[in-house]
DNA sequence: GATGAATGAGGCTTCATTCAT
DNA sequence: GATGAATGAAGCCTCATTCAT
């Protein structure tokens, strides 16, 4: 609109520092709403304990950072994917082979239960209670069924490589993406609670059941 | 459901007509909280919801029957445990080793969902809403968590009798839970999902993964 | 559902009152509504003042017996049309001549204003407030434009037959029916009121407007 | 809007300039509500959408500048008659006779719509939705009464120079009031809306209503 | 003087539950 | 025992307004 002299750069300061005020709230009402999510559930985090649990004095406030209840649940999701994101995805590429690859994926998915233990669990919960067909999740949705589909396609090329041995790339896939919230569920309420050893435990089990070698007659011995 | 005998027609009349009377809208109501969850989930499973499904007029007549939302929840995890009992417990124990019984348990856990679709993703969708301070629950979710520790301690005799290799017990059992919820959540929504296949897939995944000769080093030979 | 014997006529009593409490509590509603919005105006017509009028407990019987305040306020405008109709139809359609029944139109629906004083307002302030791209309302406004679209026809049609001058029938509906409108507004405040000599006038005003004889050069001898 | 002089850009610097911006700021507001109530309704008109209008960034911004919505809506009011004057009065005026002032009148009024097409439905929305009651706005109705009670006051003297026929001039002024407010609200909607033609058809249809010798017995003869 | 974040009242709606009949 | 109308708490959201910066 008005063009901009270099006096105004002082006014960026300011002018930042609005925008970053803002990203803060949103920050903090996110952050409350992973904790209040993960303590009580999808079901009872609703605006008023969000709003209680962020310090804040009305649930108004809530509704004039984010467009709905949608909007925020959508952020929960994605500050939780850019946290696990930041943590999982260099722990991953470091790995030359696909069951190193499958390893780290697993051990650095639970390990961030250790420093993070509300994300996971708050994600799993929203995620749990979401119908593609809710309008205005459907996108969100789809990216869902999409991360699954690539890690079948994954499996399937260490498969193909001949890294990985016989089974049906998807219902591994389903299968490792349901353990690893079944632990996160379940796992991550005791007290005494491991997760460098559980992820090493989980990603053990699923090394196993991938191996090339190991399940030439795993599954007809029995049967 | 059940063959109706003789004896039975005279309880129509006025006896225990009313006890009759009451199971049968009992189960009538369990079942259509049954279809309800397993389509538009937990938070939307509503009494006039499930009402509507029943035929009910009212919802009052929901409440008439269950002291409350949590009673009527605990009936339909117990109806479909009856269920899956029902069906698992025999093809279990009709097998001799302890990766028999494995196997038949996750076949035969899939397998419901072809007789039974909506049963399996109502009781995970029920059981995925509560939490075990909700008071009235209490007892529930022990009995829940009882259930995990039954399968941890039964894969620890398998070990300590030689039939399993060595991984813990826990994470395994957790692992096996969380796999089967997640297909049980996410495959049966395919079309052209296959119960059988896939229950095959997914046992063959735990049997390797519980192999004693297997897993030796597998857990070493990439870190 | 079910078969019915004669001994169910007393049901019917009891049945068809349920029907009849329903309909009698919509009917009080709409009679508050109707009062309400005379009195303060469609935007302060909330469900919470509406409630008190009709002696409700709570906003939610409102919400219980109508889908929504779109839902109530198309029952409000039917409640009107359907005693307008009753009233107006019969003495409109006594009338042989056109400008007859443009008389009786006129007068009739002034003369309401006296049996029921809130009702043409109601409906006045309803509609002034509606959009034709609320979606829910879509086609009610139809029902609107459809009915200045039939008194333009009729107007047309009186003057084909030759008994109403030359005029844009169009323009005339719509002067009637804001005359009708700005007189219900406005004069029914004040308190000596004479809803009968008052829709005589109009009724004199526009039978004047409308004369075939009259107005040959009305629009040109002063332009 | 207005020629800016040279004594201004002095203004500019510092002097009266806050006044001036003032000014500037009240009627972009000003401009931006009568657009946005025109378009969706006194009722959807708010703050937020007026800022997003005028290109303000926040809705503080209107509340610094006006007292509060009813200020602004009598703002609204005022600058929609402010520019109805400047149109109307001097083509009044310019008539001899009281029905060529009458046409003038109403011709004026709608042809307005040609040019500023959303300031009359603005104010007709504004009217619709006030209440005397509303304590701030209570002058503010008695203006608008007397506005008709001016135009009753005209209409009399007319009749009594003999240029006007025997009626009641209330009706008669409410009625002229109503059917343009009518013709505002409906017709300016549709597309091919010509304002000329039908100021003129309006204005023929109230110039013979009040002729003097066309009504002797047009109300007669048909009851 | 201007900004935009914060407030809190109030709106509509949904829901499980109760109660008179 | 069964019905369905009534209840009231709670939820989400919008809005005009205020206030520190």
């Amino acid at each position: 609109m008005r063009a901009r002299s270099s006096a105004d750069k002082q006014d960026d300061q300011k002018g930042s520092s609005r925008t970053f005020t803002e990203a803060a709230r949103r920050a903090q009402i996110v952050g409350a709403a992973i904790e209040v999510i993960a303590e009580v559930g999808y079901t009872k985090a609703t605006f008023t304990r969000i709003a209680k649990q962020a310090g804040l004095s009305s649930t108004g406030m809530i509704s004039y950072h984010f467009a709905g209840k949608d909007d925020l649940m959508r952020e929960v999701v994605a500050e939780v994917f850019r946290v696990a994101d930041g943590y999982m995805v260099p722990r991953i590429e470091a790995q030359p082979t696909a069951s190193g690859r499958l390893r780290a994926f697993i051990e650095s998915n639970i390990e961030l239960l250790g420093e993070f233990p509300k994300h996971l669990p708050a994600v799993v919960e929203v995620l749990g209670n979401i119908r593609s067909d809710d309008s205005s999740m459907r996108e969100f949705c789809a990216a869902m069924d999409s991360l699954v589909d690539t890690h079948t396609h994954l499996i399937r090329e260490a498969q193909e490589a001949g890294e990985f041995g016989e089974f049906d790339p998807r219902v591994m896939a389903l299968a490792i993406r349901g353990a690893i919230d079944g632990v996160v569920t379940r796992a991550a309420k005791v007290p005494d609670f491991d997760p460098v050893a559980c992820g090493r435990e989980l990603a053990d089990l699923f090394v196993r059941a991938t191996r090339k070698d190991a399940g030439k007659d795993a599954g007809k011995d029995n049967r």
